[in-house]
RNA sequence: GACCCCUUCGUCUAACGGUUAGGACACAUCCCUUUCACGGAUGCGAUACGAGUUCGAUUCUCGUAGGGGUCGCCA
């Protein structure tokens, strides 16, 4: 049994992001893992929103991160727009709160105040062991650094105080987070124990890092989660590639589903290196989890991008053919076009390659005319009839079926490449398919 | 500069003292095939370096190098 199950208080987990720009794909990652232990543990997962510097805080933000987190599928038990009981869950409006604990502080004896009003916190200058679930005991000497800043002159407080106090107040048990705190949570700890207060348990996971090897930054392909949304990736597809960067389940293969993921968890398996994310294999992850999807799902995803590029989605039950026919070719929701353009209008162009395919064997103008002639007699319009249908033309022009395939493909579409031959022109039907030689016919 | 974390194929990783160091992505070749893809097969390819402990180190210890992080009146 994994060590966290084994506990008997309920865990209680939070992302505090500052909405100071969007989401960012490490910020999400934090969120996940956090929300992972949550889901597994049966615990709370809490949305905390670190605003404080009013200056650099933007609605638009504030809307990335919640609509990137629910994108996902992160859902939070506590926070803005849910509500919960350790509210408020701005830091913008918890001053008072923080008052409060700022007395405690100088109450005992551990501020003093700058010249201009700002105040320091006194370390204790004891060595702090940090016990961290991913790192292991991490020990810092006695530190040497400066007393630590916690207010400012104006009376707002700076993030290492108000995010031990909101922790404390929100009864946080574990705090996971990037390892970029690590080297700063022993002054948190420092922290905890003035205000008489037990600390969590940390847990520092390891960083992302862009290609080449150095941190995410804005400007890094697939930095903010946007992104993706923008770039037609399925969230399914992105919560599993997310998973996969600094954990590995223990399942035979990468992809799996947002339910594997709550039940295989275990904070004890995180990785402590860093790692690089690699975009080629996020998006191979999305062609297995698009092959998951079909009927109404698969036209729900993929409409959005069809309409982009004009096509009009009509009867439900073609589209999701058409878009069935073809989700094994591409990898995401944005390729389908190309793919698929012909099936939804009667005006595609013909591309210059087949044009130039059909000129230069003089036989196709006849074979298109036998092909036609022998597809409107099909016994029936289904896979068998329709494979029936193009033998015969074949024996009787005495040429091999797999000749003329091409010659039906270019004539339904236009173009060299798509779906299985007999699959298109089944779900085009014979009324259309028929049209269809006849037009190309008339453009030899 | 000080302190902290890290180091297995190009990338993500498996191995918790004993394996011909395994898998996935990518790449290459082949098979399948009317196209494209999927699928299947094969290939390519790694324990940073140096000591030590041990019968035996990818695994434990130390050192070196390299990478990352922190040291704000940012969060």
């Amino acid at each position: 049994m994994p060590w966290c199950l084994s506990m008997s208080s309920p865990f209680r987990v939070r992302f505090a992001p500052s909405p100071t720009g969007y989401l960012h794909v490490g910020g999400a990652r934090t969120a996940l893992f956090n929300w992972l232990l949550a889901r597994r543990t049966g615990g709370k997962f809490i949305l905390r929103i670190e605003d404080t510097d009013q200056a650099r805080n933007t609605p638009e933000a504030m809307k990335a991160i919640f609509d990137g987190l629910r994108w996902l599928g992160l859902d939070w038990d506590e926070g803005p727009e849910v509500g919960g009981d350790h509210g408020p869950y701005f830091q913008s409006q918890r001053q008072s709160i923080y008052d409060a604990y700022f007395q405690k502080l100088v109450e005992a004896g551990r501020t003093y105040t700058e010249e201009n009003g700002a105040v320091r916190f006194k370390f204790s200058r004891q060595p702090i062991l940090i016990p961290d679930l991913v790192c292991g005991d991490v020990q810092f000497a006695a530190t040497e650094e400066p007393d630590m800043t916690i207010r400012r002159p104006d009376g707002s407080y700076i993030f290492h105080f108000v995010n031990v106090v909101d922790d404390i107040e929100m009864r946080m048990t574990h705090v996971i987070r990037g390892e970029d705190h690590l080297s700063n949570t022993w002054k948190h700890i420092d922290l905890y124990h003035a205000l008489g207060a037990e600390p969590p348990r940390f847990g520092h996971i390891p960083l992302l890092l862009n290609p080449s090897g150095s941190k995410m930054s804005k400007r890094d392909e697939g930095a903010s989660i946007e992104s993706y949304i923008q770039a037609g990736f399925l969230p399914q597809a992105v919560f599993n590639y997310l998973c996969l960067l600094g954990w590995t389940p223990k399942t035979e293969t990468e992809k799996i589903t947002q339910e594997q993921a709550v039940a295989l968890f275990d904070v004890s398996d995180i990785h402590h290196s860093n790692a690089r994310f690699d975009m080629t294999k996020c998006t191979w992850l999305n062609q297995q989890h698009l092959r998951d999807l079909s009927g109404a799902a698969l036209i729900a995803h993929v409409r959005p991008w069809l309409e982009k590029d004009g096509l009009i989605i009509g009867d439900e039950g073609y589209a999701a053919l058409a878009l069935e026919s073809v989700k094994e070719k591409v990898s995401m929701a944005s390729e389908f076009t190309p793919w698929v353009h012909y099936f939804f209008r009667e005006d595609f162009p013909i591309e210059d390659e087949v044009m130039a395919k059909l000129k230069a064997n003089a036989q196709s103008p006849a074979l298109l005319a036998a092909l036609s002639a022998g597809l409107k007699q099909a016994a029936s319009w289904d896979e068998a009839g329709i494979t029936a249908a193009v033998t015969d033309v074949a024996t009787e022009q005495k040429v091999k079926a797999g000749a003329l395939m091409p010659l039906l493909r270019f004539s339904m579409s236009g173009q060299t490449r798509g779906p299985d031959v007999k699959i298109m022109i089944g779900i085009l039907g014979k009324e259309r398919a028929l049209a269809r030689i006849e037009r190309l016919s008339n453009l030899l």
